[in-house]
RNA sequence: GCGGACGUGGUGGAACAGGUAGACACACAGGACUUAAAAUCCUGAGGGCAUAGCCCGUGCGGGUUCGAGUCCCGCCGUCCGCACCA
């Protein structure tokens, strides 16, 4: 028999589900929806293993649903605005549009060889005036809503691009394109207040119960809402006093220093008329913003003169510091440092000489016994050195000093946030225009959305540095929409983050015009039953989308809160590394065994073989998606994805892997094309028969306890143990033909090859189709049902039961099922093994677990 | 430092709710077919021993239980996230 070529059959079955529409998706309130979207991918130009796994986990999930009766959709797009094309512009002299969209073009090809069943009537790219057109109106909708701010904030400027850059494009100090130092800079940017949702966002995620506890956890983390209070200091010789925020407000009378931020405007004031106090600042701001550098960084603190006087102390001042370990972002940017219960303030406390008052004890420790030497005591106690609050337990003396502040309106207690507003200006071309014109005399004015898109001028140069948009010599000069006169556009283009903050909903109407969202499509569709995609988006892409589905809530364009309702984070795609003598990394297609079996390079010098790791680019340790399918296929790419590790974990991608998943697709392809040009197998619908032979009774109860627990472990995610099951089901069937013969054998068999192709359709649908033609049927399998397990023949009729002797295995019996306990108790005792260890005695006890096990005492 | 996850054969991993540890696959070994190789098929296999059987075995040490990979306590290790957040 020939071989199964899977490029041929591939194109030919795509083709077939073209024709037929098959995945096109309308929206219909009469049938049950289900929407499956996996995470767009940025068009780099080829997919890569991240993309072939993120894929076929929501395309098995796709056409498992198609198949239970769900009305499924299932989008792809592009999230197609960002920095890479404007660097191909810059490094090739390629405009970024058309590098994108050739981009999207030989992308979109490479997936549909997989074969995905996804409606790309829906497809759109969010460079696509189409797209952000109706995210500029969204714009101003959410500033109409206020929930758009702009205002000044500190922000990373590489002095070279003449560009902001995010804290990741930060490295030691330096940008990471330009290698220059990184200064601190105050610019006017626009923000999405994302900080008016903190607590919805933080509720909100306890409802999410498909979502995993883990990234649950980190956005819970990343919101970081701690309850404490804020505390007013009065300031020797000022008027306005300080204010300073603390959770930890019972340690109050600890307090033996007072320290601001280098940017709290009272020591940018301050520093106006103290040159040393300016240097100092400024030497903080030189040690950058990127974590490191603060991590590094020693406490200092500089000395204002100031004295702030201890609101609960008469006569009590503490000096007050400006130190370089106090953010202006958090609280307040000013604190009271009480170094006895904070390591902080311990270590500053300790460098600058100032006084240890504690003021927690542990509740067994006596006042007396009780020190702070080099470590500051952050464990549980009662009060001590604490005027009215002595003896308290830590959470009533926060409570009693809270009251005693706000009565005496000296503080008050409150709910402080980690969570900041998003800064969404970018300085760059290649991103969507923000529709304001900036007015000398009107300042910020919102274009009228008659007047969108703005869309971004063709012609711009990528010569000089900074932005193309701002260097064009046209396109800014506009008219005030208000005043009239000369005026300017905005310049600077969203953040590509806002783009996939919305994508999701746009696919529930991608062709509407005259909105961003048609009201019954997304009413039908959202939210998203199942989301796929990759941990690293924990945090930002699905915080950004969570509050901007509550943006568009509140601007009137749907009704759910949270766009995800069902979460699934794959792992990512690993390989081994290989290293040449001199350090080089090597490509995996560079590396040989040769016939001693050694690892060596293409020149014969020896490899030496590195850990596992996650396949990137710098390791050189990819494999390219494109040649795999070319090779084997997209069926045999996706079976070994789907193979061996849980979806959830890492995945190591072998050769022999995906050669023991090529040998399953042929192994497959001859069990079922063999069976069906076997004479006696019946024809496909024959009515079932009455009896059947043991052999074939067993085939057809294993099929049937396959079909259940196939459905059960696709419904959970487990493709790895379902994967397990159908191999377990290929043996039983290979077997099986063997006895042909036997009575209703050929029709189990049909029933079994047949089962065995629609199982195996989600993950391999190719190949599953064409194994359905050979089985004599003229449908497409994709559009046909899921099959149903009969429940008779689910459960066997005889188990196996475990006999112990004081816990250990000694003897298994055969058994009816839901045999009696005293049934099994006589068997256990009657069985040659165990009479043996009782030598003649009576057992101590019998424990009995029906259809499980006998445990007999001694 | 804080938070979280995970430790099972040579490897990836199964093991429902405390009830037969190692399903399934990869790799390996032996055999069949072949002039030979590939492909395919069959067989074997956690470790040990005095091998009809017994002992040991799920990172380490304890505990609960008739029974622990699973539950509890204490360690060790690996990975991930956050990190001067007052």
């Amino acid at each position: 028999m020939s071989r199964y070529n899977p490029k041929e059959t591939e194109s030919k079955w795509q083709k077939a589900w073209e024709t037929a529409d098959c995945f096109l998706t309308q929206t219909d309130p009469e049938r049950p929806k289900y929407y499956v979207l996996e995470m767009f991918p940025y068009p780099s130009g080829r997919i890569h293993m991240g993309h072939v796994r993120n894929y076929t986990i929501g395309d098995v999930i796709a056409r498992f649903k198609r198949a239970r009766g769900f009305n499924v959709l299932h989008p792809m797009g592009w999230d197609a605005f960002g920095l890479p094309a404007e660097n191909a512009a810059a490094e090739r002299d390629v405009h970024p549009a058309d590098w994108t969209y050739s981009n999207i073009d030989a992308m979109r090809a490479q997936l549909k060889s997989m074969g995905l069943s996804i409606d790309w009537s829906r497809e759109f790219a969010t460079c696509h005036p189409g797209y952000y057109s109706h995210q500029q109106a969204l714009f101003l909708d959410f500033m109409q809503s206020g929930l758009i701010e702009r205002r000044e904030s500190w922000v990373n400027w590489d002095p070279v691009d003449q560009t902001v850059l995010a804290n990741e494009q930060v490295i030691d100090g330096k940008g990471w394109r330009s290698g220059a130092d990184i200064e601190r800079r105050r610019l006017s940017q626009w923000f999405f207040r994302i900080t008016a949702f903190s607590d919805e966002l933080l509720d909100g995620l306890d409802d999410l119960e498909r979502w995993p506890e883990k990234v649950r956890l980190m956005q819970q983390n990343w919101i970081g809402r701690s309850e404490g209070a804020r505390v007013f200091f009065d300031i020797e010789g000022r008027e306005e006093p300080l204010e300073v925020f603390s959770t930890r407000p019972d340690t109050l009378y600890g307090a033996t220093f007072g320290a601001l931020s280098p940017h709290h405007p009272l020591a940018v004031e301050l520093a106006e008329r103290d040159p040393a106090l300016k240097d100092f600042i400024a030497e903080c701001d030189r040690l950058g913003t990127s974590e490191e550098a603060i991590e590094k960084a020693e406490k200092r603190g500089y000395d204002t003169g100031l004295r702030m006087r201890h609101p609960l102390v008469e006569g009590k001042t503490l000096p007050l510091y400006v130190a370089n370990f106090i953010l202006v972002e958090y609280g307040t940017g000013a604190i009271f440092g009480c170094p006895a219960h904070d390591q902080r303030d311990l270590d500053f406390a300790r460098k600058y000489g100032l006084d240890v008052i504690p003021v927690v004890r542990p509740k067994d420790v006596p006042s007396a016994e009780w020190s702070i030497r080099n470590e500051a005591y952050t464990g549980d106690g009662v009060l001590c050195n604490s005027d009215f609050l002595n003896d308290l337990p830590v959470p009533d003396a926060k409570r009693k000093v809270i009251e005693r502040l706000e009565a005496e309106g000296l503080g008050k207690g409150t709910v402080q946030f980690r969570l900041r507003d998003w800064g969404i200006s970018r300085q760059r071309y290649w991103g969507c225009p923000i529709p304001v014109i900036h007015c000398p005399d009107c300042g910020p004015v919102p274009v009228a959305k008659e007047q969108l898109p703005i869309e971004l001028p063709r012609d711009v140069s990528f010569d000089k540095p900074g932005n193309p948009l701002d260097h064009h010599p046209t396109w800014k000069h506009v008219n005030c929409p208000s005043c009239g006169g000369a005026a300017q556009r905005d310049t600077d283009t969203m953040d590509t983050f806002v783009d996939s903050s919305w994508y999701f909903a746009r696919f529930c109407s991608p062709r509407a015009e005259d909105t961003p969202l048609e009201r019954r499509d997304v009413d039908y569709w959202l939210p998203v039953d199942q989301y796929v995609g990759g941990i690293e988006h924990a945090i930002l892409h699905l915080l950004y989308s969570r509050f901007f589905t509550r943006g568009l809530k509140k601007a009137g364009y749907l009704n759910v809160e949270e766009p995800f309702a069902g979460l699934f984070t794959q792992g990512m795609v690993c390989h081994e590394t290989y290293r040449a003598q001199d350090g080089r990394w090597l490509s995996p297609e560079d590396v040989t065994r040769d016939s001693a079996g050694a690892l060596v390079d293409s020149d014969g010098n020896p490899v030496s073989v590195g850990r596992v790791e996650k396949m990137s680019k710098s390791k050189r340790n990819t494999v390219d998606p494109a040649e795999i399918i070319d090779s084997y296929g997209a069926d045999t790419a996706r079976w070994f994805m789907l193979s061996d590790s849980p979806p959830d974990r890492e995945m190591e991608w072998t050769d022999s892997g995906i050669e023991g998943a090529w040998r399953f697709t042929q192994r497959l392809w001859r069990l079922v094309r063999e069976t069906a040009e076997d004479k006696l197998l019946p024809p496909a619908g024959l009515a079932c028969p009455k009896s059947f032979g043991e052999k074939a009774l067993g085939l057809r109860r294993q099929v049937h306890k396959t079909i259940q627990g196939m459905t059960e472990d696709i419904e959970a995610f487990h493709f790895n143990k379902a994967v397990a099951r159908l191999y377990e089901l290929t043996n039983t069937l290979s077997s099986a033909t063997a006895a042909r013969n036997e009575e209703g054998m050929a029709w189990a068999l049909r029933e079994g090859c047949e089962s065995l192709v629609r199982l195996i359709a989600p993950m391999m649908p190719h190949l599953a189709e064409e194994l359905w033609q050979a089985l004599g049927h003229d449908n497409l399998l994709a559009v046909q049902d899921w099959p149903v397990a009969d429940t008779s023949l689910v459960q066997d009729e005889t188990v196996t039961i475990a006999v112990q002797v004081n816990g250990r295995l000694r003897a298994k019996l055969q058994q009816p099922r839901d045999s009696e306990e005293s049934v099994l108790r006589e068997a256990a005792l009657g069985d040659e093994t165990v009479q043996r260890y009782l030598e003649g005695k009576e057992p101590r006890k019998v424990v009995v677990v029906p259809n499980r096990i006998v445990n007999v005492v001694l």
